[in-house]
DNA sequence: GCCGTTTTCGGCCCGACTGTTTTCAGTCG
């Protein structure tokens, strides 16, 4: 675990913690006891107990009020205290006063990959270092590896450690995840001693974005799949090379790590590594109340010792548990166990369900590609529609058209179609702006006009509060014109957070009108988040996924989009761009 | 700090990997 990287932010609002904070409160106390140099064994108390808090299939809220905490094998009841504390509170003036205690320098200290506690502690204590400043300059001096214990390796690791956490300490988008990872299995199913080779972690569940990557192979022979591994192009450091796991960073800072397991393990492997940590705690309870325990080395008799059942693949395993097969993307500890063991899972939308896509820009606004450009690469990619939607007059930043453009580009849309040089159909849009007030930035004449509107905010979403731009959107999806809401948050991963907009109601707001709401596949904006789309589904909101393509290459995004949709649990009837032309014609009301 | 009793304190631990060692300590997931 790592020290927040925020060490000294006030608590403004005390607020309940769940049990992934609880756990990660309880192992940062583990790294402040160790650099304060506590007793060995009352930290390792610390580490058992976040560990077996975390893997607890029960509910918190139940074990509290059952007063059960102090069941689980490694929580007694100083720790037992603290959780409830926690859990009702959301603050620990135990916890508190440790930070305190432990200056800012050495907790930031803590963040430093490969530097732990006790190591902290001896260097603090030794060399007097307090602040990542001085721990550099005690590396650089050498006065780091003249410690016992230490050596000119241990400092250059810590160096190494200090320039990575300047430079990587954030995560991925999932398209750049993907860019690495795709070449990096690719390349080991083809080694001639690797029988399979997957991709784990949550870049295998499709998240937005992405910590580090996981690689799962089964092979006889580990030592030369993970030489292979370590000498890859793009590795700048390896931080590991043993027998059954390495690990690499790839320039650019992402953290790759690669098992190696027999073939008879490699199900159980895939799908420990594949996770999420909430789905496999729901698993792991279930085979014990089928009296099996299931771990990363497979499924055995409850308290057996190491005498696992074979199953061929991840469908035997589920099997085994009474469960169909989950797809990955839905492994995050929602319904998805439920609903696999009455054989309700949904059928997925795949990216081959798409038929065209509806928010896209030409060189007309902000984009790189013409008309044409645009409609010959959706035509590559075996769709029958394109929906162009430049940017309005009000986003000058984006070379927003006038009403006039926007009536020559209606012309124009109209003569590519009827001249039948292409045997993608265009649907003449327009990216709209919703103003301040809700008004949208052209005439309602101009509106009505258009084969579609999708309406967006791009300005000022972020200097209003919660009500005013939640009325803003509402306002907009009560325009008979309006089509669908593109981007509802704004937000750009890893960059911006969303504006504050209450999308329970515009959720409400779009199921009443009719509206659709976008799915924006461009991967840093990925939104509306997969995390929404339950409410959105139950109202019967129609989801239309956008690659808001700006070049014709951008048309591919959409399959960002459609992980996103596949982790919400969307079926293809429930994705308006799924329909054929003429269903779309028919669902926005043109081309009679 | 937890656990399991030898009921009041002594032993405690998950496996893989690295680095500094020459049998082990620290870190990580």
């Amino acid at each position: 675990m790592r020290i927040a990287s925020y060490p000294d932010r006030p608590q403004i609002e005390i607020m309940p913690k769940d049990r992934d904070e609880i756990v990660e409160i309880l192992e940062e106390i583990a790294v402040l006891l160790q650099i304060k140099g506590e007793n060995a064994f009352k930290i390792r108390a610390y580490e058992n107990g976040a560990r077996a808090l975390e893997r607890t299939s029960d509910s918190l809220e139940v074990l509290i009020q059952e007063d059960r905490l102090q069941d689980i094998d490694g929580v007694g009841k100083a720790i037992a205290e603290k959780v409830v504390t926690l859990f009702q509170t959301g603050k620990l003036d135990y916890y508190d006063n440790l930070r305190e205690e432990v200056p800012e320098g050495l907790r930031e200290m803590a963040r430093i990959s490969g530097l732990g506690g006790k190591s902290i502690h001896k260097i603090h204590k030794e060399l007097g270092v307090e602040s990542l400043d001085s721990l550099r300059e005690a590396c650089e001096s050498g006065r780091v590896a003249s410690m016992k214990g230490f050596g000119e390796k241990s400092a250059a690791k810590i160096l190494k450690g200090l320039d990575n956490l300047e430079k990587f300490s954030q995560r991925h988008l999932l398209s750049v995840a993907e860019e690495v990872a795709r070449p990096v299995v690719e390349g080991l199913r083809k080694l001639p001693s690797v029988q399979r080779a997957e991709i784990a972690g949550s870049l295998r569940r499709r998240k937005e974005t992405v910590g580090d990557l996981d690689f799962i192979v089964a092979s006889d022979e580990p030592e030369a799949v993970m030489d292979w591994f370590v000498s890859r192009d793009g590795v700048s450091e390896v931080t590991a090379h043993g027998k059954t796991k390495s690990s690499v960073r790839f320039e650019g800072g992402l953290q790759a790590d690669l098992r190696v397991v027999s073939d008879v393990e490699f199900p159980a492997a895939l799908h420990h590594f594949t996770g999420s940590k909430d789905h496999n705690v729901q698993m792991r309870k279930r085979a014990l109340e089928q009296g099996l325990s299931l771990s990363e080395w497979g499924l055995q008799k409850k308290g057996g010792d190491g005498d696992y059942e074979s199953v061929a693949d991840e469908e035997g395993l589920f099997e085994r548990l009474g469960l169909k097969w989950i797809p990955p993307e839905l492994r995050e500890g929602g319904w998805e166990i439920q609903r696999s063991e009455k054989d309700e899972l949904p059928e997925l939308v795949t990216y081959g369900d798409f038929r065209g896509a509806l928010h896209n820009h030409t060189r007309a606004s902000d984009g790189k590609g013409t008309l044409e450009e645009m409609a010959a690469a959706a035509e590559d990619l075996g769709w029958e529609y394109l929906g162009i939607a430049d940017h309005s007059r009000s986003s000058f930043q984006a070379n927003g058209l006038s009403e006039e453009r926007l009536y020559e580009q209606l012309e124009q849309i109209r003569k590519f179609n009827s001249s039948g040089q292409s045997s993608v159909h265009i649907f003449a849009g327009t990216e709209c702006d919703i103003l301040k007030d809700g008004d949208l930035d052209f005439s309602d004449e101009l509106l009505a006009e258009m084969d579609y509107v999708v309406a967006s905010i791009h300005q000022g979403g972020f200097g209003q509060d919660k009500d005013t731009v939640t009325r803003r959107i509402i306002r907009a999806l009560e325009h008979p014109s309006v089509t669908l809401l593109a981007h509802p948050t704004g937000r750009l991963l890893l960059q911006r957070d969303p504006y504050p907009v209450d999308l329970a109601k515009v959720i409400d707001a779009a199921a009443a009108n009719g509206k659709w709401i976008e799915i924006n596949a461009h991967p840093v904006r990925l939104d509306l988040d997969w995390r929404e789309w339950d409410r959105a589904r139950d109202k019967g909101v129609l989801a239309c996924v956008n690659p808001d393509a700006h070049r014709p290459e951008g048309l591919a995004h959409l399959r960002y989009g459609v992980d996103m949709a596949r982790k919400a649990g969307l079926t293809a009837g429930e994705i308006a761009n799924t329909r054929n032309l003429a269903e779309m014609k028919k669902l926005l009301g043109c081309g009679k």
